[in-house]
DNA sequence: TATAATTTTCAATAATATTTGAAAGTTATG
DNA sequence: CATAACTTTCAAATATTATTGAAAATTATA
């Protein structure tokens, strides 16, 4: 395969699994094309790659700067910023990790702590509060596991691996 | 809190979680309500309480089908359907890990094991090809930790967060 | 088989999300 | 401080996705 019909389909194939971790097609294209790059990027230079306009591109490229994905980079002597992203692949899921737990999931523990307190003693409150505790409880779970993660090192896929199938 | 806006304020925020679980909101909030349900729910049930129209009820009640979010039930000598749901959050999160990693996780496996194998020896080609080797060894090690956690028992993460404490 | 009950389909519409582009804002430099 | 280089903002335009509702299809029953 061709490098320019290879760079094509995996931009396109990230952009598309973007929505599956959470950010937008532009967003997901910019990281990919960050991902490839051999040096850092402009504004300018992601514009021109992935025909997009100004606008759009400063607020993507802001996007995954909040996301913890994307980083300004200056090189002396020039005023235009240069964006760059980690290429280790357990960066990312560990950044993505933790901006959803914070976005997501952190949220949603809140919310059934607050609902699952429901009075009453008719059969429907009791199912509610038995569902919405259960919820809560594996929720919990989650969290435990995300935060190991997120603090976890590399090594981490390995090691559960390891110890599961041990 | 009154069972009704527990219930309310539940299955929205059920509904804005959905897209981060990979599915549309109104699907997201029907899962909801048939999670706290007492009783099988036939489409109309459903209309009612989240008021919405009857052909958008039963295409997402078809798509939590599709997904085994969902199943039918039939009650002797009736003709409407009725439906139910797991109300297991672990039966609900092997469903969900099941469903995304085909539909996402191994087309992206696919993908990167053509496009991988580009051509050239330029540094972009070179560094192109790094990438995609990263994500895809990557990719899947998370396909294995899947696959583990979709035939693992209930206390998978119990399992491992003793394991990984230890 | 005719009728009634129920489910499914899908073109039209509505709602939501994304993108554009030009103007406004900011910052470095002579 | 004036200008140029560059970045940010945001209202309007576009594109995408979800929803409606009525007609068509299906299925059980008399």
């Amino acid at each position: 395969m061709q490098y320019s019909e290879a760079k094509e389909r995996y931009i396109e194939a990230w952009g598309s699994l973007g929505s599956s971790w959470g950010v937008n097609r532009t967003m997901a294209q910019i990281h990919a094309l960050l991902m490839i790059a051999t040096e850092p990027l402009t504004t300018e230079n992601i514009m021109e790659e992935l025909k997009i306009s100004r606008g759009n591109a400063n607020m993507n490229l802001r996007a995954l700067l909040d996301w913890g994905l994307a980083k300004k980079v200056l090189k002396p002597g020039e005023r235009k910023e240069y964006f760059v992203t980690d290429k280790d692949p357990m960066v990312l899921a560990t950044q993505v990790a933790k901006e959803r737990k914070k976005r997501e999931l952190d949220p949603i523990i809140k919310l059934l702590e607050e609902v699952s307190t429901v009075q009453g003693g008719n059969e429907e409150a009791k199912e509610f509060r038995k569902v919405t505790a259960d919820l809560k409880g594996f929720a919990k779970q989650a969290d435990s596991v995300l935060n190991t993660f997120i603090q976890s090192n590399a090594n981490w896929f390995f090691k559960i691996l390891g110890k599961l199938t041990r």
